[in-house]
DNA sequence: GAGCACTGC
């Protein structure tokens, strides 16, 4: 008689299915990934025209597999993976390095590319000897007759192999269909197909590890293949590229088929998908883009948009468009899937639609609060990670969330101190930061394995929240804050603030310890505060952004009273009013509101209002080379510089290199773009220069695409080359004339023209330079952080803003300022 | 002479 499973027994079986599930994942995962390797490899060889990008993404993926195997290395070999395609040899190749001396080391990916290698030329060369000397052999040879009788029947070695990759291909088939009926999300397969049948909309809320995002789309699928019909599309929105391009790759491995046919996905700069596409996984402003050309998304027949609940400016539109949508085409399947309990939210936007609850698997997470409010979170955090390190016992790295790149660098100079302290007292313990702007190739460091024995810890800003997974983390050290980027439509300042988190957020950062493994969460605020002054979520981006661009694309779309659109948050109606404000100082809108010619033109450009109509009038000064350029590299010129502490005068130098007199900070990053391309886009050259290659790569994508949508919006390419900067400047001066500013008596301060404020150069602007500073300039940036800041600035001649923005500017407005045609036209008497 | 979180088209 066996007795009924108890709390416990089930707990363990949990986890016991959850291990095999992570297991079996990553086997298929890096099987799939040698394998794509491989072919990338023998492309690489055999095709000389590949493109930068696809030669950049090949480099990628070789380092990937790379790290991923040195990762396996460091398990005791014996229970490596075994290749789906795999036989025996191949298995032992991947052991035997194992027992090899250190001198003759090869990665097993060296190993197994000489394997493959070798294979590969045994097949090509040595065939029609090989099948004679078989031959040769089976008759002759008494050994070879006795292993083929014994093994019972003689197998075409060809037929074997493909035998064995029938076999291979079966296997994993079994193994996949094994892992998605053991999904929790499985179990509610049935309901979601009848609530489906009797729902347009339905809201999903599911917690992590259900398994939603990759068993939903297929669901619909199956929903559709039984409803019959001929042409089929659904389409996923994700809130991050990474995250559809790898959600895509699981999918198409489940079904069985290659990437960019039935499953493909569409990113900005890639798209992989084909006519055959029946999922798509797009992220969630190429989608809302979509509505440009296709304002029923006739070519869905099911849009599901995921993660909702993080509310990005593109889901929280696109949910309100969809809605609409929805109306007039009542055959469109409509999934809003949500990790949080704003379920009710949702339901209730979408005229209480029903919610299907999806519990989720994750280890369990035990929290820990403070007793008592902490005075500096950041000396907190360091106290805990000492704690963590030295008085447990558990192995298991540590991830704590922290607000921006200073505090990271303090943190880690403060832990790495201490510990040098304890000197040998205690185990070894790995500092690894990591922020966005932190140069890729440390940003890799935080996936080497901690030292044996050791232990590692992660500092780490919000990118660690969504964007970023490392496994192995098992304590979680919580600030309770991170930066939000606040945007003020009235003044039109941004600003960074450090705002305490929601508690949404702060349970999305809690379950980064439960990845692998049990694990606990240390939050430093106290419990009460907790319930009482956390916000349950993030205010969505919609009311802190800057709105110009997405009224913009709503005008274009044809959404006119945008006052009255179906916002699930409606954004404040000064900034509404305001970016409408801008929109028609820029021409794109008429006096009563409508798209201008010219409206339409800027928004098929994805890029801010300001930018798009300076695109626009560089047709007519004849230099869209350069400003495309430009544009290109203002997107990019917060990533753009990196200087290490000690090398700050070579940078700083380097820079001022780029810089000429009267072109400011624009021309300057005309100068670099240029340089870098000269140069053939060299990494090195970058490096030199204190560049980051990440940046400028991006820089030159995001060139390309405008150049393309120029192209088809009308605007014949111009150039005046780099040294002629006039027309360019003028050019800026059409988008950024309500950015004008001129200097103050004091020659320190600038005032700006439009609403009086006072600001100072950035000293990040060449033009903080004394010298340098301009009496009339332009800025493409305002942010307040220890004061009001003005960056990307270049010289202006007052004139350029009454030829720019007639409306706006009046000669007689300017020389009270003190406009003056006898003094130097753009600068102070130069010291010298 | 300051300091910039994170995404996305």
């Amino acid at each position: 008689m066996s007795k009924r499973p108890g709390p416990e027994d089930i707990d363990s079986i949990r986890l016991r299915s959850r291990e095999e599930y992570l297991e079996k994942r990553s086997e298929l995962k890096l099987a799939e990934l040698r394998r794509q390797v491989q072919e990338e490899q023998e492309e690489e060889r055999s095709n000389p025209h590949l493109s930068q990008r696809e030669l950049r993404e090949f480099a990628r993926n070789r380092e990937t597999l790379r790290l991923a195997e040195s990762r396996l290395a460091i398990d005791d070999g014996l229970d490596g993976y075994v290749l789906p395609d795999a036989d025996g040899s191949k298995l032992e190749t991947l052991n035997k390095r194992k027992k090899k001396d250190v001198s003759t080391y090869k990665s097993e990916v060296q190993l197994w590319e000489d394997e493959v290698t070798a294979r590969a030329k045994v097949a090509q060369i040595h065939r029609p000897d090989r099948l004679q000397q078989d031959d040769y052999e089976f008759v002759f040879d008494p050994t070879q007759a006795l292993n083929f009788v014994s093994a019972g029947e003689w197998v075409d070695p060809d037929k074997q192999r493909l035998q064995e990759q029938l076999d291979a291909a079966e296997k994993k088939a079994k193994s996949i269909q094994e892992v998605r009926t053991s999904l929790p999300i499985y179990q509610y397969k049935e309901q979601f197909l009848d609530a489906l049948a009797d729902h347009q909309v339905l809201i999903v809320c599911a917690e992590t590890g259900s398994g939603k995002t990759t068993q939903l789309p297929q669901y619909l699928l199956d929903y559709f293949n039984k409803e019959g019909g001929t042409s089929l599309r659904i389409a996923c929105t994700q809130p991050r590229r990474v995250a559809a391009m790898s959600v895509a790759q699981r999918v198409s491995e489940e079904m069985g088929c290659r990437l960019g046919q039935e499953v493909g996905y569409s990113i900005r700069f890639e798209d992989k998908t084909s006519p055959n596409t029946k999922i798509q996984f797009l992220t969630d402003g190429l989608l809302l883009r979509q509505f440009l050309n296709d304002p029923t998304l006739s070519g869905y027949n099911a849009i599901i948009i995921d993660e909702a609940h993080e509310r990005t400016l593109a889901t929280d539109i696109l949910m309100g468009m969809i809605k609409d949508v929805g109306k007039y085409r009542t055959d469109l399947k409509i999934i809003i899937s949500s990790a949080t309990l704003d379920a009710q939210k949702f339901s209730q936007f979408y005229n209480d639609s029903p919610i299907l609850m999806i519990p989720g698997r994750s280890y369990p997470i035990t929290i820990y609060y403070s007793q008592n409010p902490e005075a500096s979170y950041l000396s907190a955090a360091i106290t805990t990670v000492l704690q963590i390190h030295c008085s447990m016992k558990d192995p298991g790295d540590i991830l704590v969330f922290l607000t921006g790149q200073d505090e990271i660098e303090a943190g880690k100079q403060s832990i790495e101190e201490t510990v040098r302290k304890l000197g040998s007292k205690i185990p070894e313990l790995v500092v690894c930061p990591i922020y966005s702007a932190l140069p890729q190739e440390e940003q890799g460091k935080i996936f080497l394995p901690a030292p044996p024995g050791g232990r590692k810890v992660i500092l780490a800003t919000n990118i660690a929240e969504t964007s970023l997974t490392v496994d192995g983390v098992r304590f979680v050290i919580d600030s309770g804050y991170s930066k939000e980027n606040v945007y003020n439509p009235s003044t039109g300042l941004e600003q960074l603030v450090v705002t305490p988190i929601s508690r949404a957020s702060s349970s999305q950062r809690a379950g980064r310890a439960g990845r692998t493994g049990p694990g606990s969460c240390f939050r430093l605020w106290t419990r009460w505060s907790h319930f009482n002054e956390l916000e349950e979520s993030t205010t969505p981006e919609i009311q802190r952004a800057n709105l110009s661009s997405t009224l913009l694309l709503l005008k274009s779309i044809g959404i006119n009273d945008l006052l009255n659109f179906d916002f699930m948050d409606p954004p404040s109606a000064t900034a509404i009013a305001k970016a409408l404000e801008e929109l028609y100082s820029l021409g794109a809108l008429d006096s009563t509101g409508s798209l201008t010619r010219v409206g339409r033109q800027m928004s098929e450009l994805p890029i801010d209002p300001k930018l798009s109509k300076t695109i626009i009038l560089a047709d007519t000064h004849q230099c869209l080379e350069e400003i495309l350029t430009i544009v290109a590299m203002l997107g990019e010129s917060s990533a753009l510089f990196f200087a290490p502490k000690d090398k700050r005068l070579h940078a700083e130098a380097a820079k001022r290199r780029f810089y000429t007199r009267g072109g400011g900070d624009h021309v300057a990053y005309l100068k670099i773009f240029n340089s870098w391309s000269e140069a053939e886009y060299d990494p090195l050259w970058a490096k030199e220069n204190y560049l980051q290659q990440k940046a400028l790569t991006r820089a030159r994508d995001v060139r390309e695409q405008l150049q393309k949508l120029c192209e088809r919006i009308g605007i014949t390419p111009s150039s005046c080359g780099d040294s002629n900067y006039i027309p360019i400047v003028k050019a800026l001066v059409a988008g950024y004339f309500s950015n004008a500013a001129r200097l103050n008596r004091d020659g320190k301060s600038h005032t700006v023209l439009r609403n009086g404020l006072s600001v100072r150069i950035h000293p990040s602007s060449m033009c903080h330079e004394p010298t340098e500073v301009p009496k009339w300039c332009i800025f493409s940036e305002l942010r307040l952080t220890s004061q009001e800041f003005i960056a990307n600035i270049v010289d202006i001649d007052p004139q350029w803003l009454i030829d720019a923005a007639p409306y706006a500017f009046k000669k007689a407005d300017l020389e009270k300022f003190g406009i003056d045609k006898k003094m130097p036209k753009t600068r102070p008497a130069q010291a010298k």
